[in-house]
DNA sequence: AAAAACTATGTACAAATAGCATATAGTGTA
DNA sequence: TACACTATATGCTATTTGTACATAGTTTTT
């Protein structure tokens, strides 16, 4: 339907929906065009699940990221969250000896408590999983 | 796993756990024992679902959140969401004539616009199911 | 060889989110 | 009378997070 993508541009949803009153940058609402509201805060289990594989590194970690459909969350969002998770020890890195294609990259790996944290996060997505699934079923297709 | 219980109170997780500094209130991390991070985030999608229904009172729609497994978010933000909506045209409002068990209510009805916002809503839901498969399928059961 | 493009990490700032506390108030019940 | 439940709403503020910007090494193009 293009028409949703006509209204997308011209309603308060898409890139410039903001709620009440603010202005500017922030947040904001970006269920519609972007990425999904939910879809930020699937970066952190996201991370944790791809360090649980294989050791990786900040850059790397982003390109997996974006091939689950989640490329269009910040880069500095992904590096943050790194970090506070080496602080809090989720984490672990060390920068990587073989030169890579540019500066020097830090590389991270799960920890024991991050892998805790893991598992603790995969059930609760599980749930979420069937909320998403309730309020779908809620929704009768096309009014 | 009554380990992980106990984990979950030990640990930096749990209601507790906040990323690097900060203390307090606002929004920390809610990731496991009282809802996930992700969960806030369905509130909006499920409110517009529910309304697509029926018309409903704030109240009304906090009982429905519970029954999907929503209960534990606050009722301000709710009622924060449901006048936002109706600032910006999703929604629209009236006061209940029949009295209630309680104070007059403010029933709320979806807008045309509402449901426009829905689809999209609901596409977009279905993207961040995809994802939220998409990583679980990466988690290795246990280590 | 200079410029551009890509790889790679990180900080500062400002705007929006959302939990908590609190205020208000009508109805039903012990 | 007091308490519990129904019902809505606002202020505070800590936390989150997108944008802009800064830095810098490597590879490719002009």
């Amino acid at each position: 339907m293009k028409n949703d993508q006509e209204f997308l541009r011209n309603s308060n949803f898409g890139s410039g929906f903001r709620r009440g009153h603010g202005h500017g940058r922030g947040r904001g609402r970006h269920w519609i065009g972007e990425y999904s509201l939910v879809d930020v805060r699937l970066v952190e289990p996201a991370l944790l699940a791809f360090l649980q594989k294989e050791n990786l590194h900040g850059y790397g970690l982003l390109e997996k990221l974006e091939a689950i459909g989640l490329g269009a969350i910040s880069p500095s969002v992904v590096y943050r969250i790194l970090r506070d998770y080496e602080e809090i020890g989720l984490v672990e890195s060390d920068w990587d000896v073989e030169a890579s294609q540019g500066p020097p990259r830090r590389v991270y790996a799960i920890t024991a408590d991050g892998n805790h944290a893991l598992r603790q996060v995969s059930n609760s997505l599980k749930e979420t999983l069937e909320r998403i699934e309730a309020i779908l079923s809620e929704i009768e297709p096309d009014v």
